[in-house]
DNA sequence: ATGAAAGCGCTAACAT
DNA sequence: ATGTTAGCGCTTTCAT
């Protein structure tokens, strides 16, 4: 019944192939197809229906290498690991207020592994990605630096941009901090147990500085004592916080760094007879309903803001300066952080 | 102190300049960059420093156009919603099997909306990626047909393709829901109140059928009395809750059918005096600590299996037959399932 | 309203 | 070991 067209072979039929079925010639069958130009009404149809006939679909990739890198639609985004709620609220934040823009997003994830990143980052950047979104996992990026003299623009976000001057949209991390140490500071508790992720993320050294300040203006000099670093994932943040509750003299407070530490942190106090008060960086899925307190912030706001200057970039008035946008965090009180220190003030 | 090289104008740097810089043709410099095929180690230096100079970089859209769409490395991704945690972690194990492969993932969120389906799988078609993974939101893919004549290979994934034949990874939704229908009703539940999302979807439709199978098994005819559906976020969750126990006789027990809808009701029956029995489909990320009963399984190995079967149909023996790998659930018993109905057996 | 020619940046095929 | 030619599929430019 189908007669046997062009198209059988495997490879795609191109925009030749339907002009010479439509018997015009390839510019005629392209404005046809993307209505641009005038076509006779009879022509259009016919290049339409040979186009249907032959399962024609235009080349993305050759339209691209045409029109030239400005053109893509692609705006690449490299984080650490998209099963983090984290990321993946940025992500979908992120997504959205682009796609109102006409613009894709690609994703890699990093797992924080700073030699990937550079290799993704190549990729992307090879694949003419129009802009590119990094959260990056790397300690410098003066590697990038060449790319914005060739008009890519970058957004850096959660972290900043070492060695290179370019947008980023931060959280304020140290405020976040100093709040939350300064309310468990205020109810009394003196050992606070601090267990925070890689110790070379500028997030993790942000927090760990915001705390300082607090306990220091505390009068409290051995935090360090009860500093536990570089706990990555759940499981890492659990043994770290048992470790932690098993010394003498326990902690009496808790705070852990990010939504991966503060779920171990609650796996380690289940059952637990007399558990330490608990602060958490980072909103948790249930939290509300857990009691948890937290320092709160909007992971897709984060995205958002990205998104705008990153379009701003693209489309809007070319404004020089590198601007950083620092989203502010809030502390949420709920039970967890409400338990006093055992012994009374001075514990 | 640098001089000016081609390269200012905005445009990046081409083979051509590369070559021209160091005195050498396009092909050699190809060659030198790629290393493939002989070329002396002297002019091989010469060529990478030229590169380095210009701050080169190849331009993969027309290396993407040249080798043919069988060439790409993007594998495309169409889910509902990158920040609910199932679709997260799906994509996340997806991804990284894919880059152990060296393919890429480009993900898109169609917010369960059938026309952006049929956008973005048309922007991603276009894009010649290399094959699709879809967790559709659509009710038939006939439009898809004549990709896979194509070579285009394509994995569903969470919902079956309808009109479609395609290789598809899905749950064992109907066994999962039975198993919690069952559960609740051998410990005396007689009124289960049911909460959905959108209707039309597969999996709704599956979990709806399990569920049937075993209340009808056991006698229960007015099931349907207690459902509610289209409640496709945790606020409309919640608010179907609250309606469902505000009835009279209210549902002794409750059904939740994804994990925003068990959060919904997680909210609802917050503080309640008398909350009835619960079982929610999906993990939720503290399941554990707040004791809520699930029918469990696992994304991200939905994710790997998927890439699995999209490896095969790419680099495997060319197997023709559309497979269907059905991943089984685990009911999951925690505290909030083992509430009996207050007047005991028939009450 | 339509067409011919050129070229985006790269590499496969065929020289030398 | 290196160069030449051609062409991937499209759109821009300039005819007609």
């Amino acid at each position: 019944m189908t007669a046997d067209l062009p198209t059988s072979g495997g490879g795609r039929p191109s925009l030749a192939q339907v002009a010479a079925l439509s018997g015009v010639s390839a510019k005629t069958a392209s404005r046809a197809l993307s209505g641009e130009g005038y076509v006779a009404a009879r022509t259009r149809r016919r290049v339409h229906e040979a186009a249907d006939r032959l399962g024609y679909r235009p080349n993305g990739v050759a339209r691209d290498l045409r029109r030239g890198a400005r053109a893509s639609t692609l705006v690449g985004l490299i984080s650490g690991d998209l099963a983090n709620p984290f990321y993946s609220r940025l992500a979908s934040g992120l997504e959205r207020e682009l796609r109102m823009n006409g613009l894709q997003l690609i994703t890699a994830s990093t797992e924080e592994n700073p030699e990937w990143e550079r290799q993704l980052t190549d990729t992307l950047l090879e694949r003419r990605v129009r802009a590119l979104v990094i959260a990056s996992t790397m300690a410098r990026h003066d590697h990038l630096a060449g790319e914005r003299i060739h008009g890519i623009p970058f957004v850096f976000v959660d972290r900043p941009p070492a060695g290179l001057s370019a947008d980023a949209v931060l959280l304020d991390n140290r405020a976040g901090a100093r709040q939350a140490a300064r309310h468990l500071v205020a109810a009394g508790h003196r050992r606070i147990g601090v267990v925070g992720d890689l110790s070379r993320l500028f997030t993790h050294r942000d927090r760990i500085a915001g705390f300082t300040e607090a306990v220091e203006a505390a009068g409290i000099t051995d935090w360090a004592d009860h500093l536990l670093e570089d706990a990555h994932d759940v499981a890492a943040a659990e043994r770290a916080v048992r470790h932690l509750l098993g010394r003498t003299p326990a902690p009496t407070a808790l705070f852990t760094l990010n939504n991966r530490i503060t779920t171990g942190a609650l796996r380690a106090l289940r059952g637990h007879a007399a558990p330490p008060a608990l602060i958490g960086f980072d909103e948790l899925d249930l939290g509300d309903l857990l009691g948890v307190s937290v320092v709160t912030h909007d992971p897709e706001e984060m995205g958002r803001w990205a998104a705008r200057l990153l379009l701003d970039q693209l489309f809007g008035d070319a404004c020089e300066s590198a601007r950083h946008v620092v989203l502010s965090t809030r502390l949420l009180i709920r039970d967890s952080s409400e338990r006093p220190p055992p012994h009374g003030i001075g514990g």
